[in-house]
RNA sequence: GCGCCAGUGGUGUAGCCUGGUAUCACUCUGGCCUUCCAAGCCAGCAACUCGGGUUCAAAUCCCGACUGGCGCACCA
């Protein structure tokens, strides 16, 4: 049997300490992986560089918020609900269902946002038996793609494992934007875990329960979705594949995807704004920059069927890879305002920003007094909500509420709170109105946010698949030297005339200057290598004879493994220039 | 979650059908040797995925679990 390349890398990944399966001893679960030495150093020094990319150039600031995560928060972002599955399970043969598409299938019924009980109601109503055997169905139950947990004793407190790092830059939005001195727009990134409890997790690294996500929210005015910067990345030649070319089956697979300066796609709208433009475009560079090849990496644009809950409008990067064909790696997309809604209506703060106008608007508007002892004898505890009703009426509810006032003598106010509606009828008597010309300085506005998502953990097994090489006679990694997580071998080329201490100072010296250098006196020269080769090591030095006449080394390009001597004295900053 | 297939040192394997605790190679460790690409010699470490059953005896036969692969389903 012909070993493919998936399992080449993920051999080598293991044998070398790149990758290794979670819980190995105790048998393993899928979904998890540890990463090993070399990959811990190998994923780190492709965040670092995603973060030189981000918050350095990009002026995103990053913050750092928990894993676990309460009940409402994830309520509101719609997670609890667009999350869970319900699930109904044959009480015969235990096979299970998804309990909408079961019911949608035999009744043709609607489903949509029909309850569990009412599910199970459908079911029985209908007479509705497990399609695999005519057993008759259990309750109907939810599945949730979150990891549930509680939080505190007893068990009170629902919680879950974030099943993406954005929300923690949602939930904090007001302070962020108070950092930020309310001037959009501005970005915020956060790095870190997330959780998703699949169903049938495979294929190793690509899709896991536990993943590493490095996410930017871009926070912009809703009718300025442009980038400041968009001008430095106008020519960038980006390939993409839209939504409407997949859909085309006029068009042969093969030339689906069309280059394209990112200036041109925006110009032309294939890509519906700027922000989105740029980000496509840094996120090209990014992973051209860690060693990504650009002939297998496209821009896939969802169908409107495949969107998140919460886009209107989103690219993927995906990167091609030999088992699993185009993998989704970064997800750029256009959230709308949708999360910032949510959760401005679930924890009641207002999460709106105040943008002045470039000159004051002068608008005519009006004022109301209430007249406080009829009215508060009247609503009493409900009055708070009315005033603050009334604060947030815009001018067209005004004018309606003046006329019918003027015509009717009454007005029926009606203010939601706590998910009802309470409906409050104002008399004329209860408030004086007054006609003014108010200056309007600026407004109040949602801001809207683009998200690039980058899942860190499947980029740095596309580059490693992308990375493997075989010759005749060895295997190497063909690591970028700023991605390579050892970056220069030191060796003797035999244990004796003080050969070896000269190798280890050398090592120490490289090591003092922030060089991850490794020494290594075993076995015959061209093992130690092979050994380097492996393990994507791009340099290596080696103290011969000669050194001890001139002060010279050799350095060994992997790829090459061509030789140059150099002086001693320079080795320090030789290797430096050749990490940048 | 369902169906099919597989699981022996770090890696690749022999043994399984026909039960009697394991073959070979590479890697790795220590030593000798060695002046540039997995050389050689000596010594050493190291495995039957896990649990249950059958049996005097299980890597081997049976059942289950786990992991991996493929197909279906799922994939905000």
């Amino acid at each position: 049997m012909k070993r493919d390349k998936y399992e080449k890398v993920m051999d080598l990944a293991k044998r070398r300490g790149y990758l290794w399966s979670s819980f190995e001893i105790y048998g393993g679960i899928a979904g998890f992986v540890d990463y090993g030495p070399l990959g811990t150093m190998l994923k780190n020094n492709i965040i670092n560089i995603w973060r030189e990319y981000y918050v350095v150039r990009e002026e995103f600031y990053e913050i750092d918020s928990p894993t676990i995560t309460p009940y409402e928060v994830l309520k509101a972002s719609g997670h609890v609900d667009n999350f869970t599955d319900p699930i109904v399970e044959c009480k015969e043969c235990l096979e299970s269902f998804r309990a909408d598409h079961l019911i949608e299938e035999c009744t043709s019924l609607d489903t949509e946002g029909k309850s569990l009980r009412e599910l199970e109601q459908m079911i029985r109503e209908h007479d509705i038996r497990c399609p695999k055997c005519g057993g008759e169905l259990g309750e109907v139950k939810r599945f949730n793609l979150m990891f549930v947990t509680s939080i505190g004793p007893g068990g009170k407190r629902r919680g879950y494992m974030r099943p993406e790092t954005a929300q923690g830059i949602f939930i904090q939005f007001k302070r962020l934007a108070g950092f930020f001195r309310n001037k959009l727009p501005f970005g915020v990134v956060q790095i870190g875990r997330a959780y998703r409890n699949e169903i049938s997790p495979r294929q190793g690294v690509i899709r896991l329960r536990e993943f590493t996500q490095a996410e930017g929210e871009f926070f912009v005015h809703p009718r300025e979705k442009t980038h400041r910067r968009f001008k430095e990345v106008e020519e960038e030649v980006v390939p993409l594949l839209p939504a409407d070319r997949q859909m085309d089956n006029s068009i042969d697979p093969e030339e689906k995807v069309i280059e394209i300066t990112i200036g041109e796609a925006v110009r032309r709208g294939i890509v519906r704004h700027e922000a989105i433009g740029y980000f496509i475009a840094i996120t090209k560079r990014f992973l051209k920059d860690i060693g990504i090849d650009v002939k297998k990496l496209r821009f896939r644009q969802h169908l409107p069927d495949e969107m998140a809950h919460y886009a209107i409008d989103c690219w993927d990067a995906e990167i091609y890879t030999e088992r699993f064909g185009w993998i989704e790696c970064v997800g750029i997309a256009d959230r709308t305002d949708y999360d910032l809604r949510a959760h401005m209506k679930h924890s009641g703060e207002d999460l709106r920003i105040f943008v002045e106008y470039e000159e004051p608007k002068e608008v005519e508007t009006y004022e109301i007094e209430l007249n406080y002892r009829e009215v508060g004898r009247i609503f009493k505890g409900d009055l708070k909500l009315i005033e603050k009703k009334l604060k947030e009426m815009d001018n067209e509810e005004m004018e309606k509420l003046v006329r019918e006032i003027e015509e009717k003598g009454r007005y029926i106010l009606r203010v939601e709170a706590d998910g009802e509606v309470k409906e409050f009828e104002i008399l004329k008597d209860y408030l004086k109105i007054r006609k003014v010309v108010k200056k309007i300085r600026g407004e109040k506005i949602l801001p809207h946010v683009i998200e690039p998502s980058y899942g860190i953990d499947r980029i740095l097994y596309c580059l490693l698949e992308q990375a493997y090489r075989e010759e005749e006679d060895r295997v190497y990694l063909d690591l970028k030297p700023k991605v390579a997580p050892i970056k220069v071998g030191v060796f003797p080329l035999v244990n004796r005339d003080r050969l070896p201490e000269i190798a280890m100072d050398i090592k120490e010296r490289l090591r003092r200057e922030g060089i991850i250098a490794q020494y290594d006196d075993r076995g015959a020269i061209g093992r130690r290598y092979m050994r380097m080769d492996e393990i994507g090591t791009p340099f290596c030095i080696t103290v011969d004879g000669q050194t001890l006449e001139d002060g010279t080394v050799t350095v060994r390009d992997r790829n090459t493994r061509e030789q140059e001597r150099v002086k001693i004295e320079e080795i320090v900053d030789y290797i430096k220039s050749k990490l940048e």
